[in-house]
DNA sequence: CCAAAAGTGTTCACGTTACACCCATGT
DNA sequence: ACATGGGTGTAACGTGAACACTTTTGG
């Protein structure tokens, strides 16, 4: 690994990526969670993570943990900041990249992970003490979501490819942490006309049946390319 | 450095910091970059930077090449984001947290480096094709610094602590690359309060000498811990 | 017929934008 | 006296916030 004329750094930290995997169900986004096994934090909460293979980017990594843990590819997925506190792990120095990840929890299966490890969601407010700096991370990547679904159009990474708008107007308040007034809310959307309404409807609820709508990818896309910006 | 029951990856990449330097001059915002002196890319403009210690965080790398190469501490200092590619250094695999750190240029003087390495300002519009894949990184230091500089009053950290209000519009129009309306500014800027105006003003100028002002830091803590949002 | 959520417009307050002239100073 | 940037107010407009009732459906 040293080459002739140059001399790296020996020794050198190890990496891994963590991740912070939002889901949104009954009205309250969560978080996946791991339960450890393993020493050091036997039996706390832990983000998922692991350590970065030679032949693999931080992202690549960040998604086969997520591959791994929840079964579900194609996600979005995005750096949120890196770890490099002295003692983060008692064992050794370790550099974390932290990422987090936005999922349709319906499409989710829980399965229990590869390696017998219990994974399982827990409510945002919910959330337990955890192990090593995790709760740091997910504190920092609810921040990230916060900020960053109000301009860009994220959310529905959240739900499945039909919704109604009242299940949006909820996904939003859930991430917001605030209630949103009904009529303002369906205003702001529908005139950026970024939403296709289905003649599809809800069915079995003991209500008038919502209008399913889908998010129209494409047109946001021409959109943003003549300079419309997103924002609610 | 392996340990008894748990085995790390080994080899495991280097680890790098590199730094945006940003300093505002003569109207232009501008970038510090470091002439190499040394294979690869040699004679190529490049980011300041370096490897990480094992005894030392990733910012406090970035601050120590930061005073390394410019003789100037205490700065504005934050985290970009993390590179992990895997072809990034021709020689072998480099993981790099870069930086971005913002500072008064009028109180910075040109030390040439201690290693003799060329360092020079760059005006934005005019950076050069860097080595490695440093014009990424001002790319997204950049995006980073238009997206803060509204909502955070970063942007005096680029100015000399008494300031007029247009040397402040001059800056605010050269990161955000846009010009902006002389009376509306001022208008914004002085319904927050946050700017003490000193009985001081210009001197040597061939018109009405402009009044300075500073920046209330103490006032911004204070409204900020009341919920006032900055924004420009 | 009752419960429960869907769906729909208007008004008012406030903030943003556009815009032009006189003032102080040095040469 | 003139050139140069400093400094100031108002009117039109658009956006965001507040707010209540009718409709549909299943039980």
């Amino acid at each position: 690994m040293r080459k002739g004329s140059f001399c790296y750094p020996y020794p050198r930290p190890a990496l891994t990526t963590d991740c912070v995997i939002f889901g949104f169900d009954e009205g309250e986004l969560k978080v996946l969670l791991i339960k450890r096994t393993t020493d050091p934090f036997r039996g706390k909460w832990a983000l998922p993570g692991g350590f970065v293979n030679m032949d693999e980017t931080t992202e690549a990594c960040a998604k086969r943990i997520l591959i791994k843990e929840t079964g579900l590819k194609g996600v979005f997925i995005e750096q949120l900041f890196t770890l490099s506190d002295l003692n983060r792990d008692p064992r050794e120095r370790i550099i974390s990249v932290a990422y987090y990840a936005l999922l349709k929890i319906s499409d989710y299966v829980v399965t229990g992970g590869e390696d017998a490890a219990i994974a399982q969601w827990h409510g945002i407010s919910t959330v337990p003490k955890l192990a090593f700096d995790h709760n740091k991370i997910v504190k920092v990547a609810l921040d990230r979501l916060r900020g960053k679904v109000r301009y860009v159009p994220i959310g529905f990474e959240l739900l499945s490819e039909k919704f109604t708008l009242t299940q949006l107007q909820h996904l939003y308040e859930a991430i917001l942490g605030a209630s949103l007034d009904k009529r303002n809310f369906r205003k702001k959307f529908l005139k950026m006309k970024l939403l296709k309404p289905l003649t599809e409807k809800q069915e079995g609820v003991a209500h008038k049946a919502a209008r399913f709508h889908i998010f129209d990818k494409k047109k946001y896309a021409e959109l943003t390319s003549k300079g419309f910006n997103f924002e609610i």
